[in-house]
DNA sequence: GCTTATATGTTTTCAGTGTCAACATAGGTA
DNA sequence: TACCTATGTTGACACTGAAAACATATAAGC
């Protein structure tokens, strides 16, 4: 969702006023529904109703257009997550909501997952507004494997290692869903529950005394 | 690595031989050294030495191809991962082995990782020689998993969503690594160790009474 | 107001892709 | 011998990202 609506000077054949958030816009509509690796550059030139060179003079290619997209992406996500923190909660229960709220957001836009994580964008490195809006999510989950820490609740470990811990658990989970790994699976138990519980077997690592067993057999 | 060598007949202008094992050979290698989505059906029609269509009496298209290839190298990931058990190992310790082994082979193989698990094959579910091979991968984790709860070690959970959770954390530091999340990035110890630490973090989950803290403060 | 520079467009073109249809040939079989 | 089928080839189509050369509208300096 950009800021700004796209078009600013309404009768202007030639200058379109504000292509480049129109570009962007039309980049997550095109993702949105044909997928990220279908989306060309002269589709969503040819929906903006533009000539399909003029988005060279916003971006450098099709991969900076792509890494614009995914920086707004990963501060959607951030925003997303952010909003769940509770300060009077404690951190594991910050952790269990922030996790599944990423589950939920890479289930409802897997497109727009698939172009943060996935391999559509080369040399992620180079684009650190992108970089950075990523870290920042991050951010979060590390604060909050702090906050346990000092608590008291969680091992003491460093902070990095053990909110890495967790968030591999989530992204490889989400990674699977998007890929269909479990369509038509069985699975012991209702799908969301089935990822809830493995955000709170993954957590349960990090207590320094985990209750010796605190789920029950017949339902987990 | 093909079971056979790709070249039958020698000198036979029209037929080829064995085009096939050339073809998905000659796949193998050029995921390997551009990359797996620039690999081009073309591309490697011209280094086998053959017209440009000619791979298309041999393969659907090319997602077909390529699910082929993975087919392959799910096989090779599960007797890798498969050497590694000892029944004599505890089932923990099996767990962390293959674990590191899963890592390591994507590590020695980005490109054929990222077609194992990324979204260059379409419609995956629909290539069940690949599929099975992958879920034989994932059976030995479960295996270890029940084994681990019957000898009392482990919670006594749904082996699946036991094995899952540690195979989603496996397979979410697998995907970030190959994204270069970790160049550049200071870490608290050498790599591999990191990696090892994760493991056994995340597997700590498991264990029906794991240690109070069993990680030294300052390695960790 | 006039000129001029710059940002932002367009046209044209190139090299590359996956895939299809039509045709060619070699080897095995009736 | 005649033919069928598997396996090749040629040529074409509809795409793609990108570069080069050209056009125009807006903003800045005088």
């Amino acid at each position: 969702m950009t800021t700004e609506t796209a078009s600013a000077s309404p009768d202007n054949k030639y200058h379109h006023g504000n292509l480049r958030l129109a570009l962007l816009d039309a980049a997550i509509a095109q993702i949105k529904d044909v997928g990220v690796d279908k989306l060309s550059l002269r589709g969503i030139a040819r929906t903006v109703g533009v000539s399909q060179t003029a988005p060279y003079r916003h971006f450098k290619d099709k991969n900076q257009l792509l890494a614009d997209v995914a920086a707004q992406a990963f501060i959607e996500l951030y925003e997303r997550s952010y909003s769940l923190i509770d300060p009077n909660a404690s951190a594991l229960e910050n952790i269990q909501a922030t996790g599944m709220a990423y589950l939920q957001y890479a289930i409802e836009n897997p497109e727009k997952y698939r172009l943060l994580f996935g391999s559509s964008i080369k040399n992620r490195r180079s684009y650190s507004a992108m970089v950075e809006a990523g870290e920042q999510s991050f951010r979060i989950l590390i604060d909050q494997v702090e906050r346990g820490i000092k608590a008291g609740d969680f091992i003491p470990g460093c902070p990095l290692l053990l909110a890495n811990t967790l968030w591999t658990q989530v992204h490889g989970s989400a990674s699977l869903i998007l890929d269909g790994f479990y369509q038509d699976r069985e699975l012991p138990m209702p799908f969301d529950d089935f990822l809830k519980a493995q955000i709170m077997i993954a957590s349960r690592a990090l207590l320094l005394n985990p209750m010796p067993i605190s789920l029950d057999k017949n339902r987990i």
